[in-house]
DNA sequence: CTGAAAGCGCTTACAG
DNA sequence: CTGAAAGCGCTTACAG
């Protein structure tokens, strides 16, 4: 079977021929401009579907100096919260006819602002997307976000990010979400609740903290350092935490773990170490991200819109460059839920 | 803060004038095309070094017809299957200068195969994919595939299809490392092994149970009909088919899931029934996607080397549309290895 | 081995 | 409200 050859398309030439008017008028009506009379823009409408017409992008971003493209740059790192959010991302880039690429940026430890900036500018200059998406671990870095800045890059961030960044931010209200979570342990009846931290140069370990801890005050009760543990946001380092708090001359009836799959790796341990769940120990998490439903008991934690948090930060940075305000800062909130399901209950001596 | 505006950048003129040539020259240089004197070669080079000359995308792609732009057609799930192999394709894609976009298709069954086509035609004539990669679900849809070669479109497709299927094919020997996989549980002293298929549309499941039923056989045992269930490649299918499997009035000591996410499924099936893993069952997964270690016994299962299968994908997709090899057909499979973690052991009684 | 000219398909000023 | 002209920054024939 012969290969066929690339079928020849409509140029906005036939369409303007067809429709009896000039290409301007097409590209007009194409970009939804004003000060076009109606019989005309049905005229041309009807040309654009007869031939099936779609404008090249290759010609408009070369003439409009704008790519419809947006690059979503990413870490490494397998993660379904991620996952979730592009998937939402790419769905509002196909309703608004943009593109969303991936690029993937190696670790930025211990390189210089210089050196980061040469990074990102190799990596966009060569396709010069319109904006750029930022999600963990890379939202909250300010070397990144400066360096795009000087590169004149629009960009949006998801995730609790620095309160003084400029720029577009869209995230939930990870305090009170962290508080709300904490009071449904305290209205159980735990007393002893630990927290396991995520990374310590994310801002989400930081306010998730912050929330935990101010609940547990408003409740009278103390928030033990002995019960305050370090993790990563993965799997493993929740199983880590996990038997370090078993292993406790005091373990606690309660843990907050501040992501999801820390969550699951507390479970795991606590499980494989004997210890019931939620009978002998409640587990939180936070998220709501893929694992949380796919583990025995399920999670009970804060449910994160991901798929609309890519959503909104798409739109809100389509919106922004759109409208020539490169360089607005707003802030997005989105709604949050707590998320009752099966690994947390009453402590049995209480 | 006033916001900076886009810096602007070196164009070919500027080099060829630097560089004291023409910007045909440059150009030959930039594409690595023959017939340039060197000491002119280095001097070009050394024009763009000096002015962190970068192309314009947009140019090459409309004079050239070329985008520069690589999609993934994906289907609405979280998988980290499919997450690692996008890893894989972005990673070659920014070596080899390309961008690798996501497209979401929505579920199309009970399209007919124009609707098909004219869906495609939308998502490809508007950002114009110099080639298209397919993954599961997708990969193995033969009206996809057809209305994508009939638009003209390169494709590569990842995963065990249709061996008629022309054009680019990436992937490992499932038939064979099923085989390996059954016989670790045969030579384990297992007799009654079950197995869990995968969805029915994917050639993944049917050729996985080939080489299931083949080393049953070859080891001189019958596939028990009865132990030969269902699955949707899910964690939740995995679950049912454990709960399936495990009520059943003469058990399986091993069984055999078509993928990870339904071993894992089938692990907790078992914990929560207070059937041991794997002394009480074994249990052996497929793929070694993240969940193989994310959960407690880790998975026995076959390594498929998705990053590579991604890259590998991408490499030659490239090459065969950059050497104007559109429709050639290749079919490349790669190695996969055998994995013994810790849910498999021989039966208890033997 | 090298270059001057034409043109990819749009959008941006500019005129009327 | 509408259109003729110029040009975005490259690559593709074509000449020498």
């Amino acid at each position: 079977m012969a290969g066929e050859s690339k079928p020849k398309t409509a140029k906005m030439k036939d369409v303007a021929d067809l429709a009896g008017v000039s290409i301007k008028t097409v590209s007009r009506v194409l970009n939804n401009e004003p000060h076009v009379q109606d019989k005309l823009r049905n005229k041309v409408k009807d040309a654009v579907a007869k031939l099936e017409y779609v404008p090249s992008q290759s010609a408009r971003s070369l003439r409009g100096n704008k790519s419809y493209n947006i690059n979503l740059l990413c870490h490494a790192s397998d993660s379904s919260y991620i996952n979730a959010i592009q998937f939402g991302a790419v769905i509002a880039c196909q309703k608004l006819g943009y593109q969303l690429s991936i690029s993937l940026l190696e670790d930025l430890h211990n390189h210089s602002f210089d050196e980061i900036k040469a990074e990102l500018e190799q990596l966009t200059h060569q396709h010069r997307p319109d904006g750029i998406m930022l999600v963990a671990p890379y939202a909250g870095n300010r070397m990144i976000a400066f360096a795009l800045k000087e590169l004149g890059i629009d960009v949006v961030r998801i995730g609790p990010v620095d309160l003084t960044a400029d720029g577009i931010l869209v995230e939930i209200d990870d305090y009170n979400a962290s508080i709300e979570l904490t009071k449904h342990l305290i209205d159980l009846g735990h007393k002893r609740i630990a927290f396991v931290r995520g990374l310590e140069n994310q801002r989400a370990t930081h306010v998730r903290f912050e929330g935990f801890s101010m609940a547990m005050n408003a409740a009278g009760l103390t928030v033990d350092p002995e019960l305050v543990v370090p993790g990563s946001f993965d799997f493993s380092s929740g199983m880590t935490a996990g038997q370090t708090l078993l292993a406790h001359a005091n373990p606690p009836t309660a843990v907050f773990a501040s992501n999801d799959d820390m969550a699951a790796g507390l479970v795991t341990a606590a499980t494989m170490a004997g210890v019931s769940v939620p009978g002998d120990l409640s587990v939180v998490g936070y998220d709501d991200s893929a694992v949380a439903t796919r583990m025995r008991p399920e999670l009970t934690t804060i449910h994160q819109p991901l798929h609309e948090l890519g959503e909104v930060a798409i739109e809100n940075l389509i919106d922004s460059f759109q409208h020539k305000r490169t360089g607005s800062s707003r802030r997005v909130v989105l709604d949050h839920n707590f998320v009752l399901r099966d690994t947390t209950a009453a402590p049995k001596n209480k």
